[in-house]
DNA sequence: TCCACATTTCGATGATAATAGAAACGTCCA
DNA sequence: TGGACGTTTCTATTATCATCGAAATGTGGA
């Protein structure tokens, strides 16, 4: 239930270490355990149960109780995206071990940003489709061209369906490692689907990361003209 | 001295209500001594003293000193432009009252975003200079076409003296009020200054609402082709 | 030289909120 | 049915921090 959103409820949610934790740990888009929260952060769990409390109260996470486990999720893409903005505003963030620089390094390649692709993987993906005049830029949108529509459709994309979603269709999200924008929406949850079900990606296990395939090097450079390493 | 600029450092000083008054009184890019800025937040000048020292110790505002005044502005365009973002997070900005109040009125239709100006009328400028073909946006950035060279110079900006300037040259910069992109960088602050120096534009005191005037109506529609009212 | 004024520093206070212990609740499993 | 487990609620503790009064600093003007 999104109460009184103001700037500074939002801003206060992310400025305790402990939330600023979890919600970094929930940005993988996945369906979280408080316990895992909890570990994550570092904290009991009664604390993370806490503070999983004051985020749903405001409307951020939601729950889903299955058996005795309780699932949190980000509820909205769009919130996803400011909390990855924020995340840019951060600068860049200082590597304190090789451990964390190599994890940090597979981020930067490719990863989830909630339900769709990020990184830059992603934002190459959003360069190629506007080069080939399949989408195009409009402020914040990014319009699908007839072109596009063809595009899209023999990639196997049922775009009519993707449409009646309640939600934007087509739009940028900026991409905190890249400084660039990808492609987010329906349409950006859509191919992202689309692609780990074409098995271009897997996910890591406990991680926001996503590896590519020898088929997903294949097929981006067949479909859009890049070449990833 | 921008010390360990953290997620949470960041988003803890927008998270108290008297630093993000303080911030936003800042955001009009001009100058302010201590006593304004207390008055501003409604709290004593120890108080807001004590908050001052804290964004300056983050980097995020620097001191000017004059006389028995100690002016305080904020250092970076960018983090400007950072809090400006801050602000749209706040939601889709929902209907308060029927009547919106006068100001804000005002504040969409054309402000200061620290040194350049934004709102509807920086928005329909970005816009109508993609159209014409004098700008081109490239992720954030917006790049200045062989057109746009010559449409500047003819302007009266000095393209050469303003790409020496130790900062991005024209970028985009989202507009929490239009969630469209208008123009910010070196160029966007040499316009919106030349646009001054031609009286198209006049500042309102004590706010970081801005006045188009008959000059600026004309110049607007003959330049840019664009009809405000 | 003295006073007014803007601002900061110091010190104390009071409120807030993050935290974890204890206990309760519900679910799964043996 | 009983116990283990994940989670929450309740409660107390503790630390933090925004705040302001008092005093200090520094500047300008008379």
């Amino acid at each position: 239930m999104s109460l009184n959103r103001n700037v500074s409820s939002i801003a206060s949610l992310i400025s305790d270490p402990s939330r600023a934790a979890i919600l970094l740990h929930l940005l993988d888009g996945r369906c979280h355990p408080a316990g895992d929260l909890a570990a994550a952060a570092g904290i009991t769990p009664q604390t993370a149960s806490f503070h999983l409390a004051k985020m749903a109260e405001l409307g951020i996470v939601t729950v889903e109780k299955h058996g005795r486990h309780r699932y949190y999720r980000i509820a909205k893409a769009s919130d996803a995206e400011m909390i990855e903005q924020l995340l840019s505003f951060a600068g860049p963030v200082p590597v304190i071990s090789l451990r964390q620089s190599d994890q940090m390094k597979k981020l930067r390649h490719a990863r989830m940003c909630y339900d769709h692709l990020a990184g830059e993987a992603a934002v190459r993906i959003a360069e190629s489709l506007q080069r080939a005049g399949h989408l195009q830029k409009d402020g914040l949108q990014l319009h699908v061209t007839a072109s596009g529509e063809r595009f899209f459709a023999d990639l196997g994309l049922d775009l009519p369906q993707l449409r009646k979603k309640r939600r934007a269709f087509s739009r940028c999200c900026l991409d905190w490692t890249e400084r660039e924008h990808h492609l987010a929406g329906a349409l950006g949850q859509g191919l992202t689907e689309l692609m780990f079900a074409m098995d271009w990606f897997r996910r890591e296990e406990q991680s926001r990361a996503v590896r590519i395939t020898q088929e997903g090097m294949q097929g981006m450079a067949e479909r859009f003209g890049i070449q990833l390493d």
